[in-house]
DNA sequence: GTCTATAACTCGATAGAC
DNA sequence: GTCTATCGAGTTATAGAC
């Protein structure tokens, strides 16, 4: 409350504008903390003044990256929208968030293939995902005769991998296809369609 | 010649195969030397007078891994197999490949990421991808009208994605279906079969 | 070839002046 | 709050004995 209002392009904004940019594009292990200063326009004693150490400043970006990760997606899947229409919602989501954060998946399953438990616990706390949920819807379409019979997992873990793996192995998908930066992500706007169609054309009957 | 046959489960194997392991679990940045040395069941001082430095021990391991990324696979498509029995084959190999060397995946696509053109001309040197041939083979099939239309690349971009990214997101795979590393590898056993069907189903008229 | 010892250096962290 | 200076741990790399 009350004119606790100070400047808000402080010094910790930049420093977390910095820190997030060297975490990501170098991970815990490969970021440096002069660098990050630098970046930031301030010394390295300053980092610490604010955040006490490497881990927790890494911490505190990690945190606010993972939230990203996971967000929207499970409230699409557990809404009332037609099947067919939750998988265009839920992959188009994704593949925005993504578009936006270049970085961020490599980040996010870095960090948790180093240290799995804790990492999965920080970003899902007690929830868990909708899985469930699906599956019961699912269950209703086939018995309809709607779609064919697939597993909720396997549906999920085919969906994320289309939308993800692209990002990850961007690099690569760029040499590949000969495209910029820009094209890339045009390339990634027309799979938001090509790869719902891919999706739906398998499991629809 | 003659004789320089030294003993071959020699000092350098040993070194080979530590530094393999250390390296595909922590990354060039995690790894130490002392690890691999222990792991050896050597000194540090020996890592150095076999490889120069450990630049030059991850540069060597990193190709022998890449080596092992990329080969068979474009064998397959470039082949004159039916392009459903293709399909089979390429994705079946993949993820054989990536169930026998459970960190591949991760490690070579970080390394990528850190240096994207050095390293994508180590692992393709003068050849490319064969993009083209499965362009040509699917423009035959479109036209005869015994599949949808598709592009190469996303087709090629699809495949992979369903192949490789389950590896990469394993802890989190993992997590969120609660198996344990064998129930893990069964289920990608399954995938093989499920994953054909799906991209099989979804390009089939 | 293999070892021990240590040099040379990098980097996160802290002390202390302003 | 912000800076300079420096410490101290941890790591790669080398020297030199065997």
């Amino acid at each position: 409350m009350a004119k606790v209002t100070k400047n808000d392009t402080s010094t910790e904004e930049k420093i977390l504008a910095a820190a997030k940019q060297v975490f990501m594009e170098n991970g815990l292990d490969g970021a440096r903390m002069q660098d990050i200063a630098d970046r930031a326009g301030i010394n390295k004693a300053l980092l610490h003044y604010y955040f006490r150490s490497k881990e927790k400043l890494f911490e505190r970006i990690f945190m606010e990256e993972a939230q990203k990760f996971m967000p929207k997606v499970t409230t699409i899947m557990l809404s009332e929208m037609p099947l067919f229409e939750k998988i265009e919602k839920f992959m188009g989501e994704y593949i925005d968030t993504l578009s936006q954060n270049p970085l961020l998946a490599n980040f996010i399953l870095n960090e948790v293939s180093r240290n799995p438990k804790e990492m999965m616990k920080k970003i899902w706390g007690n929830s868990r995902p909708p899985i469930d949920k699906v599956e019961e819807h699912l269950a209703k379409l086939i018995k309809k005769g709607e779609i064919k019979p697939i597993r909720a997992y396997d549906l999920m873990i085919n969906m994320v991998s289309l939308c993800i793996f692209p990002f990850i192995a961007r690099p690569m998908v760029q040499w590949v296809t000969k495209t910029n930066d820009e094209e890339f992500i045009k390339m990634m706007e027309q799979r938001k369609k090509s790869v719902v169609r891919f999706v739906i054309d398998s499991i629809k009957k």
